[in-house]
DNA sequence: GTCCGGGACG
DNA sequence: CGTCCCGGAC
């Protein structure tokens, strides 16, 4: 029978006590979730600390662990708390589906307690719960319970590649399903837990993206890609599409008791469940056709025409394309400013002329410019009025006040930096 | 400045 | 398979 695998199985066997002995010697054991060291592991502490690494860096997470912890020391009461009050807690961590997840999760997982009187203590149980995938699922059923589970996360793929010089796209389904039966076969039955930390915090601290310190490496002697001094080719992954560009102005619309309007952004799409200033989409350009797609200049050109071509002309308008790009809330507010000729003043154009905040997100740049627009309290109220019928979440708050209990995203404290 | 990594979901 | 965000590496 051929082996699955492009290692002998001496290597494949001796590879989890290899692993297993650096962590021990050389290992992170301090970091506050870990729970290796516990008979009794707190499967709320993985899961929290799992769904906020799943795309974040130790570093990065470490405060906000420790505040989430602080605010809500159980799942009981993350569960009970308001939205408003997670959304701010996890506010600049990023993807903030997660958030939403974490919390509908522990809704769900406080009903399974409050049936069977524990955890979920199966994988399926875990993959259940709403922000719960297969790694973070093989992570909790590991460290948090000590069953046996299987993770394959980034680090793991990084690792796995390089030692068995995977040269499949990781990006494809079939490498991941390589990736994944590998990890498998190497996770040992006993000790899941302290071999998946292990993993992990190989690849965070030895075999890393750039730089990996080889010869500090348990698995130099038989790692495939180390043998070939082809360590950075791993792992394969196709090249990313270029960024487009997009400009939208942020309009600070202010009372005469500086005030300013604030609008909770819909679940689904950017920074949905966060507060932000009004945006009003300016044009996006293709850097592909646009040689330069930086400054307000190019901002105020027309964009290329990028749309599908098998929709009649007539129907591709200007107008209906950036229509798309504003919330509800967001159209009323646009309506409403050209029905009483509201023009907004650029608050940095005199003070950082080319230079508006520019924010990159997954998939494009998007270069936001700081708008004031004074109101008096007839206007405030026939504002008010039109958003409450349209049953938008929106408040009038200081900056600061906005800064100290709303959750914004970073983009948003990157304007109030700029005007203070 | 630009590039890059990263798990889950619809 | 496209969408979601930010920080760190370079």
């Amino acid at each position: 029978m051929p082996t699955l695998f492009s290692q002998p199985d001496s290597s494949l066997n001796s590879f989890a006590s290899r692993l297993l002995d650096w962590f021990a010697e050389n290992g992170r054991h301090d970091l506050p979730w870990q729970q290796h060291q516990t008979d009794t592991p707190n499967p709320y502490i993985v899961w929290l600390s799992e769904v906020m690494l799943q795309q974040t860096q130790v570093t990065t997470v470490l405060p906000y662990f420790a505040r989430f912890m602080e605010s809500f020391p159980t799942v009981q009461d993350l569960a009970a708390a308001e939205w408003d009050l997670v959304a701010e807690h996890w506010a600049g961590l990023g993807y903030y589906a997660r958030a939403r997840n974490l919390h509908k999760g522990a809704k769900q997982l406080v009903e399974v307690i409050d049936e069977t009187g524990e955890f979920p203590q199966t994988l399926a149980g875990w993959e259940a719960i709403s922000g719960v995938g297969p790694s973070t699922a093989g992570a909790i059923m590991a460290m948090g319970l000590h069953h046996y589970g299987v993770i394959c996360d980034g680090n793991v793929k990084r690792v796995l590649t390089r030692w068995a010089a995977i040269d499949g796209d990781i990006t494809k389904s079939a490498t991941t399903k390589d990736l994944w039966a590998l990890a498998e076969r190497l996770t040992p039955t006993e000790n899941s837990g302290l071999f998946a930390q292990a993993m992990m915090d190989m690849g965070a601290t030895l075999c890393t993206r750039s730089k990996p310190a080889c010869l500090l490496c348990p698995l130099k002697e038989d790692c495939l890609a180390h043998a070939q001094g082809r360590e950075t080719d791993y792992p394969v992954k196709a090249k990313k599409q270029p960024k487009p560009s997009k400009f939208s102005d942020a309009l600070l619309i202010e009372s005469a008791d500086s005030e300013i309007l604030w609008l909770q952004r819909p679940d689904n799409g950017i920074w949905g469940g966060l507060w932000s200033l009004p945006l009003q989409f300016i044009e996006k350009i293709d850097v592909k056709t646009s040689s330069k797609a930086t400054g307000k200049t190019d901002a105020k050109k027309p964009a290329s025409d990028d749309k599908p071509t098998n929709i009649p002309s007539d129907v591709r308008s200007h107008e209906k394309v950036y229509e798309t790009e504003f919330t509800t809330a967001e159209q009323i507010i646009n309506e409403w400013l050209t029905k009483n000729k509201l023009a907004a003043q650029s608050v940095s154009k005199s003070l950082l002329d080319d230079a508006p905040i520019k924010h990159s997100l997954t998939h494009f740049h998007w270069y936001l410019t700081p708008q004031k627009l004074t109101v008096d309290a007839a206007q405030i109220l026939e504002l008010n009025e039109k958003l409450a019928a349209a049953e938008i979440d929106f408040k009038w708050l200081t900056e600061q006040t906005a800064q100290d209990s709303l959750g914004l995203p970073r983009a948003m404290e990157k304007i109030i930096e700029l005007l203070q």
